[in-house]
DNA sequence: CCATCCACTGGTCGGATTGCCCAGTCCCCG
DNA sequence: CGGGGACTGGGCAATCCGACCAGTGGATGG
């Protein structure tokens, strides 16, 4: 599993400017396309690329509002408490955690008072026995991974 | 603002294969081609998709542990806090966020051990009060979008 | 010290796609 | 009823992609 120096710049680089060819990437990068090719196709048989979706804005959706909430959940409820907050569109993601055999969920909503209605209908379900929210108010870093790829390339 | 039902299934079919391009794109659709890029063009202008970065997986990275971890500030101590973890390659993202005037933060480690050096980087900063961390077991709903993106195009 | 393996280079090839243009049609809205 | 906007279907040159190949350099292992 290599992430050397070369496939930090050319994530960097991808992650900067997504629209670039692999052509155009080589130039960049001062090697030859076949060598941008390789290290493409082993980036992503590896996984360390997943992919390259699209990466949507909720806000511009019309979700501008961001909570995160973390739920109790009542004894061995796990599983059908995942399939119910899986039904929901706007839990975007869902983690379970260590602490008190908690989870943890992030939330999109209209408005703070549709958040109100979100969160009734993830806790409206009977697993779960308490949920307490946090909205977001500020998004001082955003998800990132670039920094984090400079570092285990550095490293290596 | 729009996000149609055409705009949503584009949405989706990008997520799901992305690296088709404009032309198999509109074959699936079973529009022109040139609808599929003025579409594109529009969602993107609109801010609706953001780009088309690549998705980097931190466990590939060698960065298998995800840890929440929630931070209690110093009156006043916000605009450093948010500089100091900005500096920190293992804070994958930070919101602030209401409740105690607190922040939450998504860190990655090495491992539980690593994890420790992490959350020690990370509170080792004067204006941070204090901390709790939740570390992720299971993840059994990844970060996603296109649910809500369908519940948009439907509602629209 | 030598043979081998591997990654990279620099080049070519044909096929496919892109970005851009256009005229014509349809449909909604004022 | 007229106009504007969106979509269609077509065409254009330029570009890029994926694949392939021989040659080279460095590292590895015998």
């Amino acid at each position: 599993m290599a992430i050397d120096h070369l496939d930090g710049r050319l994530i960097a680089l991808l992650a900067r400017e997504p629209r670039i060819g692999v052509l155009e990437a080589s130039r960049r990068l001062g090697v030859a396309r076949g060598t941008v090719q390789a290290r493409l196709d082993r980036l992503q048989s590896n996984g360390v690329i997943r992919g390259f979706g699209p990466e949507v804005d909720p806000a511009a959706l019309g979700y501008p509002v961001t909570a995160f909430a973390t739920l109790e959940i009542k004894q061995g409820q796990g599983a059908d408490v995942r399939e119910h907050l899986a039904g929901v569109p706007e839990v975007l993601e869902l983690h379970t955690t260590t602490g008190h055999g908690d989870m943890l969920c992030r939330l999109v909503a209209r408005s703070n008072a549709d958040l109100q209605r979100v969160i009734d209908r993830v806790v409206g379900f009977d697993g779960i026995v308490r949920a307490s929210t946090a909205i977001v108010m500020e998004n001082p870093v955003p998800l990132r991974i670039i920094p984090l790829v400079e570092q285990a390339a550095s490293e290596e």
